[in-house]
DNA sequence: GAGTTAATTCTAGAATTGTCGAAATAGTGT
DNA sequence: ACACTATTTCGACAATTCTAGAATTAACTC
């Protein structure tokens, strides 16, 4: 169990609850610059103290990054976070699923994962 | 919140937990006709009715697959749906972070994910 | 059918998470 | 300092998740 493992576990734990992948669809699509607490708690209606509470979970494990403008407070995407994790997930349990879309043109069903013995 | 939101996060919860992320890694490197229950118990060294409570939460979020051999239960990595959650991320959360590894040829941040307004 | 092995389901307690109103904090303008 | 807005923190309760021992089911062998 390293610590790659438990911080990727916390990582798409984070992603792992309905409104929190919607807040960070939103914050991904939205400015650069980062999108405010008040407009995406008006878009997606709940109240700010739960929505204040998802977003210090999506903090917490590093996805979105937080700077205040004012009174305002606008949450942006991690990238770097947000594609080490992608890329964590498809090199470690992803990988290898050739068969899922027809065939690929050298043999059938090659042996999955190349990264192993790790953890 | 689309059904896929709700999916999605299903299965990002379903993966947010170091057993089960550990489960994955090791089924997905395992052998193509599936790992033994048992054989993931004593690598993870957990009580097995834990282990079966885990393996239950990924095969109900259809990460895995499992098929009875004999006496003993082999799961295996549905690639299809790992696949599927891993793009879903990619396009929907994590592309277009350009700044993150050097600079692509073209100009500097792009605007980030193509696929919008669906939720 | 009795015995054995593999794994699940049952059950229950502890711990964590989710929700949200109320109160507090931070920043801005007057 | 006061008022106003944006957002968080506090506090409390409900709901869910985690863990693991005990009981159970399933399949095979003798």
């Amino acid at each position: 169990m390293t610590r790659r493992v438990e911080q990727a576990a916390e990582q798409l734990k984070a992603l792992g609850h309905p409104v929190r992948l919607s807040v960070l669809r939103r914050v991904v699509q939205g400015p650069e610059a980062g999108t405010p607490a008040g407009e995406l708690q008006s878009r997606l209606d709940i109240p700010a103290s739960t929505l204040s509470h998802h977003l210090a979970t999506l903090s917490e494990a590093g996805l979105v990054v937080v700077a205040r403008e004012g009174t305002t407070l606008r949450y942006r995407a991690d990238f770097g976070t947000l594609r080490a994790l992608t890329e964590y997930l498809w090199q470690d349990c992803c990988s290898g699923g050739a068969e899922s879309k027809s065939e690929t043109k050298s043999g059938t069903k090659l042996k999955p994962s190349p990264c192993c013995g790790r953890d």
